[in-house]
DNA sequence: AACCAGGTTGACG
DNA sequence: CGTCAACATGGT
């Protein structure tokens, strides 16, 4: 077992940004942490009071202190400013609203893969049945990484190798319907080397983009969360049914021009803000 | 019983 | 180019 603290520039909330709908892999334990399954990892987080992230992380591949610790930082995305981010937004009201509502929220750095096969199976479904899913699959064929506090076995997300194994009569009990055929087709190009993190990050947002729509079951919407969520791209914008509302009622115009850069991150406020706050 | 959920696909104008 | 039904499944 590891202990890693952290220490964001402004605060983060973990409920908020473990509960907007990037991530199905952590949840809120009875003492209140959230236990998550990063990469291969058993990780329990908790805010403490000025503002730091406590981290202690269990797992058979950990890598060394200082590189665990870059790790994390990576995945809380550390280097964003958000500071300087709030600041920028709050010049946009409707922005300022949905910060206030849910201030601390993060976009965290992904694993591609994880991200790939989670938001095909995201497609005109909604986020409780994803987490089911997402949960059978890695119990079926994840490794098993530790225990809850319960004694109940913890699995990683399946490799790519283990998915592209597969037939889709192997997926019939994750009552994943139609999304089978598309799961294993992702999971073998991925295997193939066909498609490839590093390719994709190496080729900027637009080519990434092109190649990811060229997948089935991957059409704008999961190729903008794949671009956000799994490739570190923080200018993508999913535009799913919730964000189309928001865009419909606040900006008919589009979003302003000063957001584009990071248009994923404003994204995930609004996204959070039209789902949750009954506007 | 229809309708919806972090949509995509293939067919048809 | 844009529109549209069909698609599995489970919850309301």
């Amino acid at each position: 077992m590891m202990e890693i603290v952290l220490h964001p520039g402004l605060p983060v909330s973990l409920s908020a940004t473990f509960d907007c709908g990037q991530a199905f892999r952590w949840r809120k334990m009875d003492c209140g942490a959230f236990l998550g399954l990063v990469q291969g990892r058993v990780a329990t987080a908790r805010e403490l009071e000025d503002g730091a992230i406590s981290l202690h992380v269990k797992g058979s591949g950990l890598l060394g202190k200082e590189a665990e610790r870059l790790f994390w930082e990576d995945y809380f995305a550390l280097d964003v400013d958000y500071a300087a981010l709030h600041l920028a937004y709050a010049r946009d009201g409707v922005l300022k609203r949905a910060m206030a509502f849910s201030p601390g929220i993060r976009v965290l750095r992904q694993d591609f893969f994880e991200a790939l096969i989670t938001f095909i199976i995201s497609q005109n479904n909604n986020i409780p049945r994803i987490r089911s899913i997402v949960e059978k699959m890695c119990m079926l064929f994840g490794e098993e990484i530790g225990t809850d506090g319960c004694g109940n076995p913890l699995f990683s997300f399946p490799t790519p190798k283990r998915l592209a194994s597969l037939e889709t009569g192997d997926l019939a009990p994750l009552r994943a319907g139609y999304r089978d055929r598309a799961i294993l087709e992702a999971a073998r190009s991925v295997e193939s080397g066909e498609i490839s993190s590093g390719l994709l990050k190496s080729q900027g947002i637009d080519g990434a983009r092109k190649e990811l729509l060229k997948l089935r079951g991957v059409g704008p919407k999961v190729a903008e969360c794949v671009l956000l969520f799994g490739l570190g791209y923080f200018g993508a914008f999913p535009l799913d049914t919730w964000m189309k509302k928001v865009m419909a009622s606040f900006y008919p115009g589009g979003l302003p021009a000063f957001v584009m850069p990071t248009a994923g991150i404003a994204q995930q406020y609004l996204f959070h803000y039209g789902r949750n706050s009954h506007i």
